[in-house]
DNA sequence: GATGAATGAGATTTCATTCAT
DNA sequence: TATGAATGAAATCTCATTCAT
């Protein structure tokens, strides 16, 4: 994370890890594979966590959980490897596969947060669910690019704009 | 363009410049100095392209034509310098810079198009120009990264939501 | 075999033989000693082959029995030991040995066939049987070269017109 | 020529030749065509001088010439070049191949010389020119096996032999 | 302005060997 | 006997950079 998917150098992260560059070759066989794991794994994790917040409560208040998230930790320069899938994406085909797997599990997740919300009358019941799931963890993702475009900027208030802008569009009146 | 900021090797640039890596020191004195002026390039490219957007126009109709852009340009795998300098801010501070200072010049165009729409009664009076300027851009850049996550979205269909979306938060009654 | 005397790594070795590498270093304490016994196992095999070849006959009869066998190995692309072992004498000093080792208890073998020959007519008695024996290995290894120098050659031919020339020196009148 | 075709490391190539690891690249693309560039430079001086050697004379006296070279190069642990591309060649197509052509060469040179001397009533005409052609390549070789599988042999013993035994059987009576 | 030979550090990967269990 | 995790030196190869011309 410190260096980049492919910027970590196999010795850097022998030394990182505690281990010598032959025993890494044990695990993985080729960097490829590391980068792939790491991609994979930081992923997981994501959809994990996104499935423990989806778990316990509406889209509304996902969405601010998220958004929440997202502010703190854009301080400590994290988001590193989402860029750095984001970007290596548009070159390596096994990276987008990977990203794209991800995207779709979590959007399927939204959607069906959604679909609960349009049954309970939270949320308008003409919108397309699948849509208004994408355009989710776009903003999301904006939000995480806002704070890298211009690290002075006042997340805070950016973030409370964009989540009325969503509210007042999805949430039925 | 094609092998990414960093993985654009020397030797790769000068076949395609068609020129010696001896003539290339002549020009830039490091390879960091050609990635800055990359991106400064494609950062001044994107600024220019804005101001002419904004200078004959409203607000609604810039964000309209930049979301037309950035779909039609989505599909050819474009969009890659952007990311790419995305990633390499969090590495690179002289990057971080270059991106910083041109995001906020870009900022500042749209602030004035938002005071403007303001004085005219277009835009809603109560809201800060400077975040809503910074939410917009995040939002266009939200549109390319939802096409890099899931290349088989209906991009259109997302377009139209998010526009419909800020439109109906901004406008002035 | 497969990959040559140097060529086959230790961990190859161990998957085909289907122990791991801690245990083979249990029955030998150097890839070196691999080697060596590789090369004394191949020799000792080729040596008691000569044995029985020339237990129960004439020279001229082991001659052509050795030259039938050549042929037919050489399409196997077999003999890869041999040629390895002959590259890797000018190298390791042991391999040397060991292959000096065993040419001469093959020439003693035949160098007894020999004077068997000659002391019943059937070998001209005024040759060297050192030399003729020497000559008569020499002259096997060289079909099997010629074997491997064209793949698409003659060898049948090649073998008959070698095998006249020796007899024709070699038998008494 | 000291440590093989394949034993050469890289850097042992720079070290002798002066010039650093990134500068042999410059050459070369891969170790791979150092090792087809060494086995074509060393058939090539082969077939050269052979050629040389078939312009002025006889078959009698081509081989000849012949033996007394392998015979002065034996004692140098030279020829390691050959049985390194001998034993190569049963493992690499493209080594097999430059052998094969390079083989076909200098059996074509022979070949002609053969003929000239069937034409002037020096060889047996009732000889196929290509078959005794193969046969003696094979037969030169040998002496360098001979050589190698037992250094203390008697080589000038053998070679006289060797070469009688071929005399006896081509020269016309 | 322009070349391209040359460098040398560093990248990824392999492999013989060891050792605690 | 037997394992296999672990090592670390060395192998091949790349690449930003320099410099004489």
């Amino acid at each position: 994370m410190r260096d980049g998917l492919q910027g970590a150098s196999i010795s850097a992260i022998c030394a990182e890890a505690g281990i010598s560059p032959g025993h890494l070759y044990h695990y993985f066989n080729s960097k490829d594979e590391i980068v792939e794991a790491m991609a994979e794994g930081y992923l997981e994790y994501v959809r994990e966590h996104f499935a423990k917040m989806a778990a316990c409560g509406s889209v509304v208040s996902a969405i601010d959980a998220e958004f929440q998230r997202a502010m703190e930790r854009s301080n400590s320069g994290s988001h590193g490897l989402l860029f750095d899938m984001i970007a290596e994406a548009g070159r390596s085909e096994k990276v987008a596969a990977t990203l794209e797997r991800n995207t779709r599990a979590i959007c399927q997740l939204l959607v069906e947060l959604i679909r609960k919300g349009q049954r309970n009358g939270e949320i308008r019941a003409d919108l397309d669910p699948a849509i208004v799931a994408t355009a989710i963890i776009g903003v999301i993702d904006a939000i995480k690019m806002v704070a890298r475009r211009d690290r002075k900027v006042d997340l805070r208030a950016v973030i409370a704009m964009i989540g009325a802008m969503i509210k007042r569009f999805i949430v039925a009146e």
